[in-house]
DNA sequence: CGACTGTACTATATGTGTTAATACAGTTAT
DNA sequence: ATAACTGTATTAACACATATAGTACAGTCG
């Protein structure tokens, strides 16, 4: 279900919150579904519960999900909204980045539309 | 000349590697030129002289530039073609990341083709 | 009641970033 | 040769973020 590399230089909480979201872009979590428990998560991935809590904490704070003590977390209505303009913004970040090294707006479009998928990944 | 701030949570040592790519990328620093010194840098930006050496060891690595014991630090011949690719592959990561969040490449071209420089900084 | 939920807390270990203080070897100009 | 510069290496110390471990509390549900 998530895709967590504890060997990963990328913290463990945000490879969660990151897998949440993918999830939640793909329709593989509609609104209102409940997630996986704190625990739950923890047993099958051999994290922290500790760690993972810090994730639910940041996702809520973000507005991605809203938890329920005694309940659990579920995927907030506006979810949509948020995970768009949050990965609008850090995109517009990247563009930023990429123009200060010398790359020119040609060039970027030419990599949006020759990207392919699956480049890092093992066959 | 460079632009660093000791309290972003970028590693100084980055920001410096960024900085003396930014100049490269602008034409401030041209192939065979004399960087300033790890001790200069080290003193005008009240910066430890080993994050400075950091930093300079990783340009080296990189290819960007090469250092000569005695003397100084000098921008490659080849910079522009490591800086471009290094701008490249990390852009299509950002690609990558972007598409996972559920933005389309349409919407990908538009930011690139929206962005305004000078977005994050004061007046 | 019992088993689940999220949350909070302290303590510990680890890795990274940064500073500090030296030290060494090579270069350059006087 | 001496002095002043260059990059580099080493060791120590500190701060911070990450992650784990263990425990505890309050709310929910069958």
């Amino acid at each position: 279900m998530m895709n967590i590399d504890p060997q990963s230089r990328t913290p463990i909480y945000e490879q969660i919150c990151r897998s949440i979201i993918e999830l939640a872009a793909n329709k593989l979590l509609l609104p209102g579904d409940k997630l996986p428990s704190v625990r739950e998560i923890s047993k099958q991935y051999s994290i922290n519960p500790n760690t993972v809590s810090k994730a639910f904490g940041m996702l809520e704070r973000d507005g991605i999900i809203y938890s329920v003590p005694g309940k659990g977390a579920f995927l907030s209505e506006a979810h949509d909204d948020v995970i768009r303009r949050n990965a609008e913004l850090e995109f517009d970040q990247c563009v930023g980045t990429a123009l200060k090294s010398g790359l020119d707006k040609a060039k970027l479009i030419e990599i949006v539309e020759n990207h392919k998928e699956n480049k890092g990944e093992a066959t």
